[in-house]
RNA sequence: GGGCGCGUAGCUCAGUUGGAUAGAGCGUUGGCCUCCGGAGCCAGAGGUCGUGGGUUCGAAUCCCGCCGCGCCCUCCA
């Protein structure tokens, strides 16, 4: 957390409000970190820029415990030269701290709610539903160690004419194994998972089709909707997935909270008849046009659902950061809702929308078709079967989110270091393994050390990584960006990797040992710590 | 036609919120095992950051115009 304190430092030498960065240095001759703060600053403060960066070196300078050097280059960087035993001591934070090392009070308890999934039920997930769980899964992870209270929410459609298109497709295939010949309609859900459920529902309701066409077109959907919804919990729940709510849009309608939004908007003045329905003024806040709310037919829209339920949210469940996570070919709707939340005079600003691209599968050869109702797909079962959890996990937080996701399955089945899980998770073994033979040299993990052992260009590189941990989880937490972690994971392996080929971890010199033997504790530590927030699990052995 | 996103090494992608000479993996070329796990490491080659303007001390990053790709433009979700 060095940045941090240089951060703090220059803060209380310059007016408020100065945005200047801190970070490392172009080149490693130019010192640990770099920051333009009197180049920024100058102009408010009215000085020149290379006298006033004078004045913040001799300052700094004098933090004997923190820098052994500050320069000034070029027209006012700063080139902060950071004393080895700072970075030494990282080593002792890490291991006192242990699985809470990283740990932050950024969201200070804030409320945020995470919504992510929220598949319609009616069919099982696919592989596009597999990136935005890995990542809504791992943001809320990400953000319970910054401090925030999380609650991971999955929103049920469980109502609706798509409801009824899956009862019908439920009936129709029914009657067709009963030996009827059925004609199935176009917009029907075609997939063989349907004619499943209608076989099962046959047999637990022997009498299922001497019923009405209503009754049972209302039967066959209720039964779908139970038994996929739990396929769908389970798929989740074997990804590592588990939420906190499972939220069903009927009981939004049952407890009269659509009705009650409606009115909210009706009294603010934004709703208007037109064409026999009823309409939201969405333009009044910058949408491209107005929305429907309530069709021709008297039937709510998905929108009006959708209002209340982040209405309820924000006003009734009061959370501060809302945070949904929506596949990208819903960005239409972000607009309209923003518009919705300002008619309602609640900081759309408090709402954030992730919108996940499309995740491409790469078999050998090309990609495949994602459409629900064409029953084309890859699901995501059978690549968790494929390819394992850890392996699918990591590869969706590769990526930055609103970047297409080409998944190349060889790859992530891969057990080289071309693949980069293994890569990562090996490391972690690495240390393991190190440790089990530690033992049997006759060191118990508990001895003291001397850290200014740890003095080779090597060990500082593992070390400034390790201080640079609880900084990257507060910005990937406040960016919301789980792949930083990723790539953090990939680089503090990759030093680790470096070290052990250059140096031993044991040696004839217990001294030595020792010291490297903490670093080794901790560089384990922050790979575990990391991938748990991945939701990846770090091996002892592979 | 309009909206959103994306164009960075042969391929797949990062780029710390506007900073100094743009990075990684794969692939490619050449090296490293008496040794804690070689599922590893090191070095080399490889670039008009799609393109043309603009903003300023300074742009891959911000603004505008083009080009290409994807998604969306329903009283569907």
């Amino acid at each position: 957390m060095i940045v941090k304190r240089v951060r703090e430092l220059l803060e209380e030498y310059l007016p408020e409000g100065v945005r200047f960065q801190v970070g490392p240095p172009p080149r490693e001759e130019l010192g640990d970190l770099a920051t333009n703060a009197a180049l920024v600053a100058a102009g408010p403060l009215g000085r020149r820029p290379r006298e006033l960066a004078e004045e913040l070196a001799r300052k700094l300078a004098e933090k004997r415990e923190l820098f052994r050097k500050v320069e000034v280059a070029g027209p006012g960087f700063l080139n902060l030269f950071v004393a080895p035993s700072y970075w030494q001591g990282v080593v002792e934070r890490v291991l006192l701290a242990g699985a809470d090392y990283g740990r932050s009070t950024l969201g200070a308890g804030r409320k945020v709610q995470v919504e992510f999934v929220s598949a319609n039920p009616t069919g099982p997930l696919h592989i596009g539903h597999g990136r935005g769980a890995a990542v809504g899964d791992s943001l809320a992870r990400l953000l319970h160690f910054a401090g925030y209270q999380v609650v991971r929410e999955y929103y049920i459609n469980d109502r609706g004419r798509q409801m009824e298109i899956l009862g019908r497709s439920v009936w129709l295939r029914a009657r067709e194994l009963a030996g009827e010949g059925i004609s199935f309609p176009e917009d029907h859900y075609r997939g063989d998972y349907i004619i499943e459920i209608a076989r099962k529902l046959l047999r637990e309701r022997p009498d299922f089709l001497e019923l009405s066409e209503e009754e049972a077109v209302e039967v066959a959907r209720d039964f779908a909707l139970a038994e996929i919804l739990a396929e769908i919990r389970r798929d989740l729940e074997d990804f590592g997935v588990h939420y906190d709510v499972w939220y069903s849009e009927k009981d939004l309608y049952k407890r009269g909270e659509v009705a009650e939004a409606l009115e909210a908007l009706k009294k603010a003045g934004y709703l208007y008849q037109k064409d026999g329905a009823l309409w939201f003024q969405a333009t009044a806040f910058g949408d491209e046009k107005d929305r429907v709310v309530l069709r021709a037919n008297g039937e709510p829209t998905y929108f009006a659902s959708d209002i209340a339920y982040h209405r309820e949210k924000f006003l009734k469940r009061g959370f501060d950061l809302v945070v949904d996570v929506w596949g990208a070919d819903h960005h239409g709707y972000v607009p309209r809702l923003r518009a919705a939340l300002a008619a309602l005079q609640i900081d759309a600003q408090r709402l954030r929308v992730l919108l996940i691209q499309m995740v491409n599968l790469l078999e050998g050869g090309q990609l495949k078709s994602m459409s629900t109702r064409a029953g084309e797909f890859v699901t995501l079962r059978e690549l968790l079967e494929e390819v394992g959890r850890d392996a699918v996990r990591f590869t969706f937080l590769t990526r930055k989110c609103d970047a297409p996701l080409d998944f190349d399955v060889d790859l992530a089945k891969s057990q080289k270091s071309e693949n980069p899980v293994y890569y990562v998770q090996y490391a972690h073994a690495r240390l393991a393994s190190v440790f089990r033979k530690a033992e049997e040299a006759g060191f118990s993990g508990e001895e003291n050390y001397d850290p200014s052992l740890l003095e080779t260009p090597e060990d500082l590189r593992l070390l400034k990584l390790l201080d640079f941990f609880p900084q990257m989880v507060e910005e990937a937490a406040e960016a919301l960006e789980p792949h930083r972690l990723t790539y953090y994971l990939l680089d503090l392996a990759e030093a680790l990797h470096d070290y052990y080929t250059k140096h031993r971890f044991i040696s004839e010199d217990r001294a030595l040992s020792q010291a490297r033997l903490a670093l080794a504790k901790a560089v384990k530590q922050v790979l575990a710590n990391g991938l748990n927030l991945l939701g990846v699990s770090a091996p002892e052995r592979m």
